[in-house]
RNA sequence: CGGGGUAUAGCGCAGCCCGGCUAGCGCACCUGGUUUGGGACCAGGGGGUCGCAGGUUCGAAUCCUGCUACCCCGACCA
């Protein structure tokens, strides 16, 4: 089975490439390093939204949107913020396009230059600030907690589908708060937001800790991050929320006057998830059959795949797999009738498997003599005869209980490949050999931790939150540590 | 931006070295029939500016020059 896809242990870059295009989720487009998320994947990214967008509603947030283009000047408002983004940026130069004088084709109108070149959004923080500056005046507008979904750029070098693309999809919050300590609280709040989120929709299991300086967002005072392990062993970072001080305040001048009449500039916040996590629900849990999507997230949760012989045959099961799937939409449940005559079952059942539908029922002339239907499950690829009417207790049931499996597999598996090792040779032989995360001490200075990076390859992906105060000595140096860290190869 | 590779039907490829009839194969597609409990079979059919632009030649998918795009590996990054 699965001869379309490559094998994960041939080359895991090749089936994740394979599989994203095989299961219809994305492709590459006509535009260097832009994807085309075609529907299948974009149905999936439609279901985190939805949820997302739930969550943040739930604790206040309000959505708006904000324009693609910044005007160049605003971005270099903020000195780390440009420096850290420059590299990146796509630049709208002209406003008109004109025939070509030698009649072939079309060029850009010298003449339509722009007095100022607008830079297309790697992230909205300048444009966004620069409207706070008119929208808050006293603490009484505070706190201002905004929300966008939008598409952003950065000028990628390496693209791959969903992982990193020039253009991509996400959400960003912007908040801004009359305390350092509230502003910290709502990255705090958000990080949290995002790992239960990751982690209770997307089934995937994350660290959640502090960036060291050379991982921090350009403009930030501190960034939070969670950080999930992948099956080829890298981490992935999978969201990130910013604690931005006063700087973004400073340098768009808002200020706000306090209940004792001070006048002080305002603290921020910026966060954001995007469609990269696509990317790591992949990488978390599909296997060599295909995508395996949990429950919560499938666009279709359960398919009924009818078997029958001839005309008539179709005909007697109809009624019998309408009744199933009936009985299931009532209860909330996504689910799909296949009853295409132009497909026969095996083709469907390999189909749906690359395709990470959680549940599969197969009804054919046997059940229908037997009351009965075979119910398979995406996760173990299990089979099992069921009593018709069970369907209605046993399929919700086994939903969640798919959903918890393949989290606690994904824990797993993170466990048996998160290591704590004092050992230098050790560290070396995780990062090139094992894979996976390794709990290490470390100095905390910015030259060790280039210096791993070029020995090794890895980073450190984040002071973990819940580490423990455990006084020891830098695994490359032998410097004073105070904790260990969490390091890794990272996509 | 460095190193490697590829570009021929919707997809995957052969043909290219050593130029020569109508450019071929598998999958997919269309028609008809037989099939249907793990990617069915038979028969027939449609589909190509051989990435683009020049050049060499009686003749170019094939040789030469230039360009472009994409993929993989590095450096940089969510």
């Amino acid at each position: 089975m699965a001869k379309f896809l490559t094998n994960r242990e041939e080359s895991y870059t090749q089936w994740y490439n394979d599989l994203v295009i095989k299961a219809g989720l994305a492709e590459n487009s006509a535009v260097r390093g832009c994807m085309v998320i075609k529907p299948y994947g974009y149905a999936i990214w439609e279901k985190m939204q939805g949820e997302l967008d739930k969550l943040l509603k739930a604790t206040g947030h309000v959505n708006a949107y904000f324009p693609l283009f910044i005007p160049k000047s605003f971005f270099s408002r903020e000195a780390a913020h440009v420096e850290g983004f420059a590299k990146e940026c796509a630049i709208v130069t002209h406003y008109r396009l004109k025939n070509s004088p030698d009649g072939k084709g079309i060029i850009v109108d010298p003449e339509a230059k722009l007095e100022e070149e607008l830079i297309i959004r790697p992230t909205s923080e300048t444009i966004i600030w620069n409207t706070y500056r008119d929208w808050i005046q006293s603490y009484r507008d505070l706190p201002l907690l905004i929300n966008q979904w939008a598409n952003v750029v950065r000028w990628e070098m390496r693209t791959r589908l969903f992982l990193r693309t020039a253009e991509f999809l996400w959400q960003e919050g912007h908040t801004a708060h009359a305390t350092s300590g509230e502003a910290v609280n709502e990255a705090r709040l958000i990080l949290d937001l995002y790992a239960s989120f990751v982690e209770n929709y997307l089934a995937i299991p994350v660290f959640r800790g502090r960036k060291t300086e050379s991982e921090r967002f350009a403009g930030a005072v501190d960034t939070y991050a969670i950080e999930a392990l992948m099956q080829d062993g890298k981490a992935l970072q999978a969201g990130t929320s910013h604690f931005l001080g006063q700087n973004f305040a400073k340098a768009f001048d808002v200020r706000f006057t306090d209940q004792n009449g001070k006048l002080d500039h305002v603290w921020a916040t910026s966060w954001g998830t995007s469609t990269r996590l696509i990317g790591a629900l992949i990488m978390t849990h599909s296997d060599n059959n295909g995508l395996v999507l949990p429950p919560k997230l499938a666009p279709v949760q359960v398919v009924i795949v009818p078997i029958y012989k001839g005309g008539e045959g179709a005909e007697r099961i109809r009624p019998y797999a309408e009744r199933i799937k009936e009985s299931l939409a009532n209860l909330g449940i996504s689910v799909k009738f296949d009853d295409r005559d132009t497909q026969k079952p095996g083709w469907k059942f390999a189909e749906y498997e690359l395709k990470g539908v959680p549940v599969r029922i197969a009804v054919g002339q046997r059940d229908l003599e037997n009351n009965t239907v075979e119910i398979a499950r995406r996760d173990t690829l299990e089979k099992t005869t069921i009593n018709a009417d069970a369907v209605v207790e046993y399929v919700p049931s086994l939903l969640d209980e798919i959903q918890q499996a393949i989290f606690k597999k994904a824990l797993k598996f993170r466990e048996e490949n998160t290591f704590t090792t004092d050992n230098w040779d050790e560290f070396v032989d995780i990062m090139e050999n094992r894979g996976g995360f390794a709990l290490a001490h470390f100095d905390g200075s910015r030259e060790t931790e280039e210096k791993i990076k070029d020995l090794t390859k890895a980073t450190v992906r984040c002071i973990p939150f819940d580490s423990h105060d455990e006084k020891g000595k830098c695994i490359l140096t032998g410097n004073p540590s105070e904790r260990r860290v969490l390091f890794a190869r990272a996509y």
